[in-house]
DNA sequence: CCAATTAAACTCGTCCCACGAGCATAAGGT
DNA sequence: ACCTTATGCTCGTGGGACGAGTTTAATTGG
């Protein structure tokens, strides 16, 4: 292992991040945004094809001039492959530089037992490997816990006990980068969907439990151990209340299902989830009360953060966006009495999640592309070829 | 204005960062830090010495072999001013490349008039350009009150009304880089202080309110328009109170002297700092039973953040210092109690800040510090040397 | 259908910088 | 004195960014 020359594949990378982030950009655009020589952009590209990074192809023209060329992934070049593991099923993807999946499955668990699961993805880990062999350079997983170190602390949802997720890529030597569900679809929302282009922006999701992220420049806040975004275990709730996370008075207990059969005096629910769907098609008065009280406490809290935070924009996914939905005005109402005074004139605006059920999976293949697209992980598969 | 070639000052650049940030690094140091060859090292040091940004100074022998240098400031260097605005006063220092202070004053405020103050200011920055000339490169401000693209939006303590920060430059010139006093405190401590090293520190800041920033790689979350931070007013209180700030129930109502006096039920006190300084210093079972319900609600929110953070370390500044002190017990239990159950185990260090009363100043200066090692800005005095 | 126009790609030569190899130097240790 | 050790210095090489000049492939207009 020869140590890489520093700044080497600097220009290379910055090239390649931009078509991983803007697929389909052409190599003309690449030149003006990174403001490239064409010399360089001719070298830089030269240089990538060579080591099967790129391919170049003629782009449609736009008026006069020489047509420039759209930049794609090699055929032969580095791939990754983006894992969701979700509470009954799993979904795979392999995506290569450009961002475009080359294959995307999606199964249901036969046994939800941690070991069963584990070893189908380890299975596909493998699968994928003999498939593509030294190209396949990394994956990245998205599981429904809190992460630490690639180790999932808890799953609620799936109620597992604290597991080590590197099994899953072990036998093959590959990195594995894995993060929580909700922040991966965080980032996906950063980067491409409802929230692309906002500097800071803030992503909230309930499912079973509420949980989000903070997203700086597109890389999400994850903190010291990759634990950072359990919104949901922030004290905005009645302090009197203990939530099974070891705290009281946390917000969650106040948004997902669990906070709807309390409102309607019903026995907790086995399936939160579900339960929070059946009552959203309710039309009986209980029932709009019920989630009138959970929006406003989804508004209230939101406004809170937004205060701390100040993002460009608030996304919303899961059961958010049908909460929401059914009491638009409770929500607005408590988002602006929420917020300070200063933001009211322009209030961040909370906008339904656009990648919904993809966002994790999405969110893994960015965070995959960001290790292939990097300098140093660019100059050792160069070196390679 | 050539552009400037891309990398050419990279690892210069580099170097500097490293010299800024550890004053009194050695030579060899930053080589064996950064991965340089000796030879690059000799180069590159060459190089900066040649355009007036470092000098070398033998270091005291460390055992066998060839001493090496000591990185310093050349005494032609660039230097950057930092200013700290306070309430009843203002500071300022010139700082050069190796964070050391050249020259530092301390001076009242004649009159709070903003017009006054910040011509004061004004007239600092041009008796230092007129000392400096273009070694002068750039100011740093720290002002206390929320900041918005280097205007003061509202400034709590100072009772202005929204103020252009650049005049403060404008008559020279020099780029101006404005600041919230207590993010910059956060960035000090997070850089120098007591939470140095830390990848993700959250600084929290008790005075009239509570402030404080989320610190990244020594980058604060300043969100979409330089206001992030404002943690007094997320709603972990009594939604039945509200804010002088149009929202409800929020933290900062239970923290700082207001709270104090309601819990002993006294009037609210024109100066809440100073009464909640009487208050400490009393001996009486009322006054720790205030601090004691304070402090309570200092940890439970601490950890509250902690949880939706998961950072390194949190630092304290202000008067959550003494708070803290005045009841340990009841803040340990508020925190531990109210921390997720997989952060029992390590719980974030909460730790005093160790700048206290410089830590605006010393964060100012780190801004500026960023700005001037950073890669366009040597280019730019090199390209001028 | 053939210039003229336009935007972009290509070629060449230069400059700058990182670094390996080998040598020189200044300490402490024996 | 001489060895050991860590570091600095010199020289030569190679890569990459880019400026200048040239070529190419499209549209537009006669």
């Amino acid at each position: 292992m020869t140590p890489v020359r520093r700044g080497q594949w600097q220009t290379a990378s910055d090239v390649l991040v931009r078509v991983s982030r803007q697929p389909g950009i052409t190599r003309a655009a690449v030149a003006r945004e990174l403001r490239l020589s064409t010399s360089s952009a001719t070298e830089v590209t030269a240089r990538l094809r060579d080591v099967r990074l790129l391919t170049e192809a003629p782009a449609p023209s736009q008026g006069r001039g020489r047509p420039t060329t759209v930049l794609r992934a090699h055929p032969q070049g580095p791939v990754a492959l983006a894992l969701d593991l979700r509470q009954g099923s799993w979904r795979s993807a392999v995506v290569s530089v450009d961002a475009s999946f080359l294959e995307q499955q999606s199964k249901r668990h036969r046994s939800r037992r941690s070991q069963v699961v584990l070893s189908n993805l380890q299975k596909e880990v493998e699968r994928a490997h003999r498939q593509y062999g030294a190209r396949l350079r990394v994956v990245s997983l998205a599981a429904p816990g809190t992460i630490r170190d690639n180790r999932l602390m808890q799953a609620p949802t799936l109620d597992w006990a604290e597991l080590d997720l590197e099994t899953v890529t072990a036998r093959t030597g590959i990195p594995l980068l894995a993060g929580n569900d909700a922040t991966l679809s965080g980032v996906a929302e950063a980067r491409t969907g409802a929230a692309a282009g906002a500097g800071t922006a803030l992503h909230l999701i309930v499912e079973v439990g509420l949980g989000g992220t903070l997203i700086i420049d597109g890389v999400p806040a994850q903190g010291a151990s990759g634990a950072g975004g359990e919104y949901g275990h922030v004290p905005f709730g009645d302090r009197t209340r203990s939530c099974p996370c070891g705290a009281r008075g946390c917000w969650d207990l106040d948004i997902d299902g669990r906070a709807l059969a309390r409102h309607l005096k019903e026995t907790a629910p086995d399936d939160p989830y579900a339960y929070a769907e059946a009552v959203l098609h309710r039309t009986d008065r209980a029932a709009a009360r019920a989630v009138a009280k959970v929006v406003t406490a989804l508004g209230t809290g939101i406004a809170g953060l937004v205060n701390a935070h100040d993002p460009d924009v608030v996304t919303l996914g899961g059961l958010a966006i049908p909460l929401r939905a059914a009491a638009e005005t409770s929500f607005e109402q408590a988002y602006l009495a929420g917020l300070m005074t200063f933001h009211r004139n322009s209030p961040p605006p909370v906008l339904s999640a656009t990648h919904q059920p993809d966002g994790p999976l999405r969110g893994a293949a960015a965070m995959a592309l960001d290790h292939l697209t990097s300098e140093p992980s660019i100059a050792t598969w160069a070196a390679s070829q």
